[in-house]
DNA sequence: GATATAAACAACGGAGTGAT
DNA sequence: ATCACTCCGTTGTTTATATC
């Protein structure tokens, strides 16, 4: 068993015992390249021998922190400043308040005290001092008590406890992982007055429920608002303004609802938006579809689809305040001079704006068919290899259901969705804009 | 019927960018 | 110089649906 280090995870890539590549997790798959801030770490081997030479190491990127005790310091965002110094850019300063703990080495040798040994000769200590052989459930409630409790040179969130055999390196998968436990620290939590109760509406119609709070410290965070989930939850939870509720951190600083802890006499509750918006709802900016149509914007805006950096929330709301927005993609037939006249919007930055939306007509045919919010999971979309308007439209059912995690279900709703008037109406006024694909 | 998985969604903090 | 905004990295919870 080790302590788990509280930092950012990174993936190390040893080419001919040189670091070649280092990888933040990201989404698991993809992750950003941190190569030459990790680089600058000054504990980092310069080179390494023998098996390391050719290796791949995931570990954890640190903020020093002699002397630290968990249970009295907290997380003292230890994460946060990390993940922000490895996202500066420059070298203004070097880096030598962060290290590196190396946790894992999927495809080292069979015997973890042999991976350990060579890590450590290595000049990857601190997984060997820090890693206790057990063998009973009390011995890693003791080890686990001791760290939290007695000075360690990082924060830490929990401990780790991992079988002596690891499958070969080619088998670990995001989110999967049996040879390995976590057994975090008891969260801290904090009873918070609920101010306000908020409804968002997401692109494809869900609501998301959130409670807005007055605002409370938790471990080193200021936590104003929790996320309560689906509408049925709220109900079940039971609370509304003037309530008071538990709220501890999940995770790595994500607020949770744990519980209701005092109701008032007053349950008066706002009313929820129940059944009204969907897949098929606010393709058009119209009265109580702002939200959603809202939604339907960012995303397609996102890095997932199309990609118009600097353009967020607020941008589009500051477009669809000043300009005539009818339908989803009416930023296609917004004009140059028009985008200038916007109050909040250099003329230079309306210009590269105009670019941006200008090129989108020449982007795949896949990434208009996730504009268009489409409920088909991104495996299918791929498999499908569809390029026209006229080829996804012809699809009956059946020919939904050969393409990979497309059931009767979603086959169903795909074609109603795809011959759904409003969708239909948007595919033409696409074809008219010069859209690729929709000819 | 049980289990697995993908997708959607939420919040916070630090750094960088662009507008005023 | 200040402010508003965006981006990124962190991950738990829920739901719907596919698949075993």
């Amino acid at each position: 068993m080790q302590p788990k280090v509280d930092g950012v995870a990174v993936t190390l890539v040893y080419r001919h015992g040189q670091l070649y590549q280092a990888i933040s997790r990201g989404d698991g798959l993809v992750g950003e390249d941190w190569t030459d801030k990790v680089r600058q770490i000054p504990s980092l081997p310069k080179a390494v021998q023998g098996a390391l030479a050719n290796s791949v190491l995931q570990g954890e990127i640190f903020l020093r922190a002699e002397g630290h005790v968990q249970r009295k310091m907290g997380g003292m965002n230890a994460r946060a400043k990390v993940a922000g110094m490895l996202m500066r850019r420059g070298e203004r300063e070097p880096l030598s308040a962060l290290s590196l703990f190396i946790w894992a080495w999927p495809d080292g040798p069979a015997a973890m005290s042999e991976r350990l040994a060579q890590l450590s000769a290595a000049g990857f200590e601190l997984a060997q001092h820090y890693s206790h052989r057990v063998s009973r459930v009390q011995e890693v409630a003791n080890w686990r008590e001791r760290w939290l409790t007695t000075p360690l040179p990082f924060a830490t969130d929990g401990i780790v406890i991992r079988e002596a055999k690891e499958p070969a390196g080619a088998y670990w998968l995001p989110t999967q992982g049996t040879w390995v436990a976590a057994w975090k620290y008891e969260p801290v939590a904090q009873v918070a007055q609920v101010n306000g109760i908020h409804f968002s509406i997401g692109r494809s119609g869900k609501v998301s429920v959130v409670a807005e709070l007055e605002p409370v410290k938790l471990d080193d965070k200021q936590v104003r608002r929790v996320n309560v989930g689906s509408v049925a939850r709220w109900r079940r939870l039971d609370f509304t303004v003037g309530d008071q509720l538990l709220v501890s951190l999940a995770g790595q600083g994500i607020p949770r609802l744990d519980s209701v802890i005092w109701r008032g006499l007053d349950r008066t509750k706002p009313n929820p938006p129940v059944g009204e918006y969907h897949s098929l709802t606010c393709f058009f900016l119209t009265d109580g579809c702002r939200a959603q149509f809202l939604s339907r914007l960012n995303w397609l805006s996102s890095p997932q689809v199309f990609n118009l950096e600097g353009l967020g929330e607020a941008g589009w709301n500051r477009l669809m305040m000043a300009l005539p927005f009818d339908h989803l993609f009416s930023w296609l037939e917004l004009r140059a001079a028009q985008l200038k006249e916007i109050p909040g919007i250099a003329p230079e930055r309306a210009e590269q704006l105009w670019h941006r939306f200008e090129m989108t007509r020449r982007q795949p045919f896949r990434l208009w068919v996730k504009a268009l919010g489409t409920p088909l999971p991104e495996a299918a979309l791929k498999a499908s290899g569809d390029t026209s308007w006229q080829q996804i439209s012809a699809r009956d059912e059946l020919a939904w259901q050969r393409l990979p995690g497309i059931g009767p279900e979603r086959a169903h709703r795909l074609v109603i969705f795809l011959h759904h008037p409003t969708i239909v109406a948007l595919a033409d006024k696409l074809h008219t804009l010069g859209v690729a694909g929709f000819d």
